[in-house]
DNA sequence: CCATTAATAT
DNA sequence: AATATTAATG
């Protein structure tokens, strides 16, 4: 009998070992989340001193049923992995080691818009997540990955409000700052392969650099596309963060249509942005909010569009959140979904009354203030609104 | 010129 | 099908 115990002793010793290298590859791991993680990294920082203790302390009898969260491995190898991915396995108990490469899917495309507006996806609250994190994990873990990538602040930044002081004049014309990526490629057949005829072996990679280098980049163009027909412009992606300024501008002017492209773009103050491309997107946005889905008309039609339109407005809720949060402040949260698609309904007061004693100013005061239509259109637009959000502006047309 | 609408390309 | 770019129009 004896000798029964005694192997079962060596073995939880053993296990009890592996368990603790376990734990401390794993905290190596988490050690760059520290400021995510910070309970996390105490947890398994507890966990190693506890399992160490136990281990020096062997002399006293103890099982090892001490350990609460243990519950997930006991086996040594196999816990280490599960770095993002949700997977809940129930326990486990002698799992194999399976090793989970990091799959680090760096998507380098799209930097040349990261010089200028980059951001980080949705994680702007860097501090506030400490202890109320438990939800949404994977969601900002995914945007962690965006950090490595654009680590330095560009320029501006988010934060509109306090930045307004900053107020660097961008040329009125139209951003000749950074063009920003305007090099490559040609319009019509082959955007982004191809380039040259002799070998170049890695476009990823030679597109990777030219992003990196910043689109137009210092000049010289490696490869020979001096075929300058372009007549298509590299197509202006609105990430996130850009459409969040739109909307802030949007907001700001008090609503899509009481504000001009030029207006919003001034507001947006993203360097390297255009006119047209303002333009662009702001058809879009009217089209997305006078109609959310022409096409399948959704059940109960009749009563309780709520604020489809809201949500018509394909704004992404992290975005909405953001915006809301970051304009209105504090002004209630409905306030703020009004605001939102406020653009056709709310802003009754055709001013967008200062949000900030920061900017403000002369915002777009002065330009044309010859604009009888803006008047016009802002006192129109609130009429629709009426009470009843059904927003359904065009009932019979 | 500038803003809006329509057409076109990706 | 959606979205950005270009052209046309007021």
């Amino acid at each position: 009998m004896n000798r029964f115990k005694i192997m079962d002793f060596a073995e939880k010793m053993q296990r009890c070992h592996e368990y603790v290298e376990a734990l401390e590859a794993e905290r190596r791991k988490i050690q760059v989340f520290e400021r995510e993680l910070p309970l996390c990294l105490e947890l398994v920082t507890q966990a190693i001193e506890a399992c160490k203790r136990e281990l020096s302390g062997t002399t006293a009898d103890h099982n090892m049923h001490g350990q609460p969260e243990c519950s997930e491995q006991t086996s040594s190898e196999g816990p280490v992995l599960e770095e993002f991915i949700p997977i809940k396995r129930t326990h486990s108990s002698d799992d194999d080691e399976n090793d989970n490469n990091h799959d680090d899917d760096d998507d380098d495309l799209q930097e040349q818009q990261s010089q200028n507006n980059n951001n980080n996806k949705r994680n702007k609250s860097n501090s506030s997540i400490s202890n109320n994190d438990h939800k949404k994990k994977s969601d900002w873990l995914r945007s962690v990955q965006l950090w490595n990538q654009s680590p330095d602040p560009p320029q501006k930044q988010d934060l509109p409000r306090k930045a307004a002081v900053t107020e660097v004049k961008r040329n009125g014309a139209g951003g000749a700052f950074q063009p920003f990526h305007r090099e490559k490629s040609v319009g019509k057949s082959s955007n982004q392969a191809i380039k040259a005829p002799t070998t170049v072996p890695a476009s990823a990679i030679s597109s990777t650099a030219g992003a990196v280098t910043g689109g137009t980049g210092g000049g010289g163009n490696k490869r020979e596309d001096k075929e300058e027909g372009n007549q298509r412009k590299q197509r202006r992606c609105w990430s996130p963060e850009l459409h969040r300024r739109f909307l802030h501008a949007l907001q700001q002017l008090g609503g899509s249509h009481a504000s001009t492209p030029k207006q919003i773009r001034e507001l947006m103050k993203v360097d390297g942005l255009t006119n047209d491309e303002v333009k662009s997107h702001l058809q879009k946005y009217r089209l997305h909010t006078r109609r959310p889905s022409p096409t399948i008309h959704n059940n109960s039609n009749q009563q309780a569009p709520q604020f489809v339109v809201v949500g018509g407005i394909w704004v992404p809720p992290a975005e909405y959140a953001a915006v809301a949060a970051t304009i209105s402040g504090e002004t209630s949260t409905i306030s703020a979904a009004n605001g939102m698609c406020a653009p056709i309904a709310a802003a009754p007061p055709a001013v967008p009354q200062n949000r900030q004693h920061t900017q403000s100013e002369h915002l777009q005061s002065e330009g044309r203030g010859s604009r009888s239509e803006r008047g016009a259109h802002s006192s129109n637009s609130p009429s629709t609104s009426s009470s009843t959000h059904t927003t359904t502006t065009s009932p019979l047309f």
